[in-house]
DNA sequence: ACCCAGGCGGGCG
DNA sequence: CGCCCGCATGGG
């Protein structure tokens, strides 16, 4: 079958791909190439990018070119008017700079399950623990993904249903430390309490609400579940380096409570936090 | 050796 | 309510 090819403009790959979303953690991307290897549902996507962040292609195998181009359409939010976006968030030279350094850097939205158990894990964590974790359990737990003749070409994240019969001393062997508990917990709720797909057209203040009647998930991971997850860009999840960031710049290093941050973030970025929230994160992980 | 990481729940005042 | 603490684990 022929690649489909989708058009894409203010588009980066790579900066989508390495910063710290769902994709990261467990999709396989060669910056050599530009090259993604990303599993959805139900295939395998063999993602090649070429042109620059202005105007480029992705070249899609692996599936129909009209299902690549849907998924992706999704997934990697290319619909989004990002000049437009842009401009409502470079709010000051910080963010200005932000956007320039990491130009094209998209939100993604990613299977409410497989978020939802990413940030989980996140928590108290660094990025390459979560990444080593996340991969252990689809490569131990995980779904074959099966090509058109029946040949199995990689795995995809175990569903709620299927953790559920995990045990705590095996997440613990994932390295998820003392988010077993947790992993567990939620693993159960997801089946039995909750059908998260149920809450895909509600509101992102309803969508937080259910998603906080999870144990182990806080603030802060249902805002990253309600962003990347479900897509609710007035989200703006704060960790420690968005905080941190937050203060360094707009308050002259002073500490300041979470609960002023969100409101400072929402008379500056307005239903846009989630995106501003995104560039904030990378571009002060990587400050000085 | 020591500190920290895309936080959370529980316990205490 | 708000604040403080412990939590597993590996990398800097």
């Amino acid at each position: 079958m022929n690649p489909a090819k989708i058009r894409v403009t203010d588009f980066d790959l790579r900066y989508t791909i390495e910063s710290g979303q769902p994709l990261t953690f467990f999709s396989d991307y060669d910056p050599k190439k530009n090259r993604l290897i990303y599993p959805t549902a139900s295939h395998l996507l063999d993602i090649k990018f070429t042109g620059t962040s202005e105007n480029g292609n992705l070249l899609v195998k692996g599936s129909s070119p009209a299902y690549a181009k849907r998924e992706l359409t999704k997934r990697l939010r290319l619909n989004d008017d990002m000049k437009d976006i842009y401009s409502r968030i470079s709010t000051d030279e910080f963010m200005a700079n932000a956007i320039k350094k990491y130009y094209g850097m998209r939100l993604t939205i990613n299977d409410p399950w497989e978020t939802t158990l990413c940030f989980i894990i996140s928590q108290y964590n660094n990025l390459k623990r979560i990444r080593g974790s996340t991969r252990k359990i689809v490569d131990l737990f995980g779904t074959e993904i099966k090509d058109d003749e029946g040949k199995v070409v990689g795995k995809r994240f175990p569903t709620s249903e299927q953790m559920m019969h995990i045990t705590e001393k095996q997440l613990m062997e994932c390295g998820t430390g003392f988010r077993a508990r947790y992993i567990r917990n939620a693993s159960e709720y997801c089946t039995n309490n909750l059908d998260l797909h149920k809450l895909q057209n509600k509101s992102y203040p309803k969508i937080k609400e259910e998603l906080l009647e999870i144990a182990g998930v806080g603030d802060k991971v249902a805002d990253c579940i309600a962003l990347m997850g479900f897509g609710c860009l007035e989200a703006f999840p704060i960790d420690v380096w968005v905080k941190r960031t937050i203060e360094r710049i707009y308050f002259k290093g002073k500490e300041k409570k979470i609960k002023d941050i969100h409101r400072f973030a929402n008379e500056r970025f307005q239903n846009l936090g989630g995106y501003a929230q995104q560039y904030i994160f990378w571009h002060g992980m990587h400050y000085e």
